[in-house]
DNA sequence: CAGGAATCTGACCGATCGGTCAGCTAGCGT
DNA sequence: ACGCTAGCTGACCGATCGGTCAGATTCCTG
């Protein structure tokens, strides 16, 4: 594997576990085995590292997002959302749990501003389909509580499955959660 | 109000929103209107501002957890362990938002050792009352998504009643979503 | 083998970090 | 008026931060 991938993903893991303002250049150049100015050779700043990092991810929610604002919400389109979204969230665990958890405190970085307008764009997406305060609970729950599960709760021992077992569960639960909501 | 308290309060804020490891005593003092030589009058070490930050919270949490753990856990006491929960998650918003978030990343640092080995003892809690890996999902969502959803999804705009009927509707989604549960 | 590009490195930079210390100042009991 | 204490401050410390740069090394290609 190029150095370059392996820092990406090196990096990927620090930054979610370890929170980006906590891990140092140095740090990540330990791990990969590098200099610091390898790390500096491969990113043009530390910036560029997170980027590279989730950027990935990211593009893949936009994508989810674009296509699913354009279409028609009916109980089909809510149950592909939620198929995407537990998919995606299964392939990019870390990035997910990095952006949900340190976006608020890293404003002003510009991939971490696309990543927030990005929530805050499946929030509008939830408000605009949620009549009551306490639907809008049930889709943060839903969302929020799955994020939570599958990056948090899983080095607390709480997770055993293989990804399939998961996969389905976390879909019933959450579309169990979903159901009171009516399709406006 | 005392200076002390005011650091508390504005410690606890910035640490739960920027991060602890982001936020340098020279901005606590900023926001508090202070020098930093006088945030090290009132406080011994940055530790000891995060320490005075969410101590009680997790004082609290350790009593809930501790009547709850030598009682019966059957319907009443699982009703009322929800309930004690969830009182406590909306007097403590900030303070379970910041050790749920950074407590994996802050390992070494005695008062979140104390933090992490709270949120083993809650999951150690779950996987005791749940005997399936669905099971787990639906008390990993239930209290993740609850405290995902008071702490962070707060600032998007989905949070608009009251407390009490935040109350109530948490408890109403967290009691459905344990309801298949059965008690062991 | 030659040579240019890709990769990597140590030395170094200014800024900021958490923390120490001596001393300033305002209030208060005597 | 006195001294004591609580509150506060600027100057300063070593360490580490992100980042620059000139040069060494490795590797591929002609």
């Amino acid at each position: 594997m190029s150095s370059q991938e392996d820092l990406r993903l090196i990096a990927l893991a620090e930054f979610a576990t370890a929170g980006y303002a906590a891990t140092s250049l140095q740090r990540l150049a330990e791990l990969a085995g590098l200099s610091k100015s390898s790390v500096l050779y491969h990113f043009a700043s530390k910036e560029a590292v997170l980027e590279a990092a989730i950027g990935p991810a990211l593009a893949r929610m936009e994508q989810i997002l674009v296509e699913r604002e354009l279409g028609v919400l009916d109980d089909n389109g809510r149950r592909a959302f939620l198929e995407q979204f537990v998919d995606l969230l299964l392939d990019h665990r870390l990035e997910v749990h990095l952006f949900i958890n340190q976006g608020p405190s890293l404003v002003d970085v510009p991939v971490i501003d696309r990543a927030n307008a990005l929530v805050e764009r499946i929030a509008a997406f939830f408000a605009a389909n949620a009549a009551t305060a306490e639907e809008k609970m049930r889709f943060g729950i839903a969302l929020g509580g799955a994020a939570y599960m599958l990056c948090t709760a899983q080095s607390l021992g709480l997770m055993v499955g293989t990804r399939e077992e998961t996969r389905v569960a976390l879909l019933s639960i959450m579309g169990e959660l979903l159901a009171p909501v009516r399709i406006r």
